[in-house]
DNA sequence: AACCCAATCAACCGCCCAAAT
DNA sequence: TATTTGGGCGGTTGATTGGGT
């Protein structure tokens, strides 16, 4: 079950060589209009306010605790943290973060999750089941607890290795406990009502107590998102999402 | 009204990495 | 295989805004 991202893409985009018609057509916006910016500038000025779908106003409630939670458990990766809110967008949160949520976290004395290691440790780590014989390494900044965070980026655990480096980051037991406690939680708030209280799929809780390789971070992380699905569902967060025919994916009404 | 200061937020920067050449 | 290009990311900056004096 996937998270449908945040974003337009109803609409298939191209890859690859662009025609000669589609050269025109770019020539021909830029003599009409002109405009002089990077690609990057224009990328960026679309991906955080023009493109469809873009919520704005104020973060509700729930989103600013959605934002909490998710920070608690994976750090200062905001795109990660945008693709589980629908219409925000990952420099939104992260401002957000910077002016408000950080102050909130750090009253409440929130245990951010990639402060689970001593300022300047190194792991090194073997990603279990790859084939390279390559050795990934995570570095921590020294600094105050709500600064630290793990060096690289990535948008989720299971792939690259870009995030291997969060699954190095993870990979201590105590940490493991601490996610899955997390999305136990979750799943009791999310569900209890109706269900009496959630099992935890099996999967997840024979990883307690256990480093994680990357595959075990991949369960975790089908797990986080079905957790984040039920809030879905529940309405709870965004009440006007509705799941499609395939149930498979979850579309907002905007 | 004028000034100062802190908060906010849009945009830029530099880096990484995958895809294209 | 090596190099180039461009998308995506998190960190940071600087202009703007608003509140206090």
């Amino acid at each position: 079950m996937m998270m449908r991202a945040p974003n337009s893409d109803q609409i298939p985009l191209k890859k690859g060589t662009w025609s000669p018609e589609e050269d025109h057509k770019l020539i021909a916006y830029i003599n009409r209009y002109g405009l002089s910016r990077s690609g990057k500038s224009c990328r960026l000025r679309w991906m955080n306010y023009l493109r469809p779908n873009i919520k704005r106003g104020n973060f509700t409630e729930k989103e600013e605790e959605t934002i909490i939670r998710l920070h608690e458990m994976l750090g200062n990766r905001w795109s990660a943290i945008a693709a589980r809110l629908p219409g925000r967008t990952d420099n939104e949160i992260k401002n957000y973060w910077h002016t408000r949520l950080r102050k909130i976290s750090k009253k409440n004395n929130v245990v951010h999750a990639t402060n689970k290691l001593p300022d300047n440790q190194t792991i090194n780590f073997q990603t279990e089941g790859s084939n390279t014989s390559e050795t990934d390494h995570v570095s921590f900044s020294a600094g105050a607890p709500e600064e630290k965070s793990i060096s690289g980026s990535s948008s989720g655990i299971s792939k690259s290795s870009k995030q291997t480096t969060a699954a190095a980051a993870n990979s201590s037991s105590n940490y493991t406990n601490v996610v899955i406690n997390d999305i136990h939680k979750s799943l009791q708030a999310t569900v209890e009502v109706d269900t009496g209280l959630p099992e935890l799929p099996r999967e997840v809780k024979i990883l307690r107590g256990q480093p994680l390789s990357t595959e075990d971070l991949e369960i975790l992380e089908n797990c986080y998102a079905m957790d984040t699905e039920l809030m879905w569902l529940e309405g709870s967060i965004y009440p006007d999402a509705v799941q499609n025919d395939s149930g498979s994916d979850f579309l907002m009404n905007f």
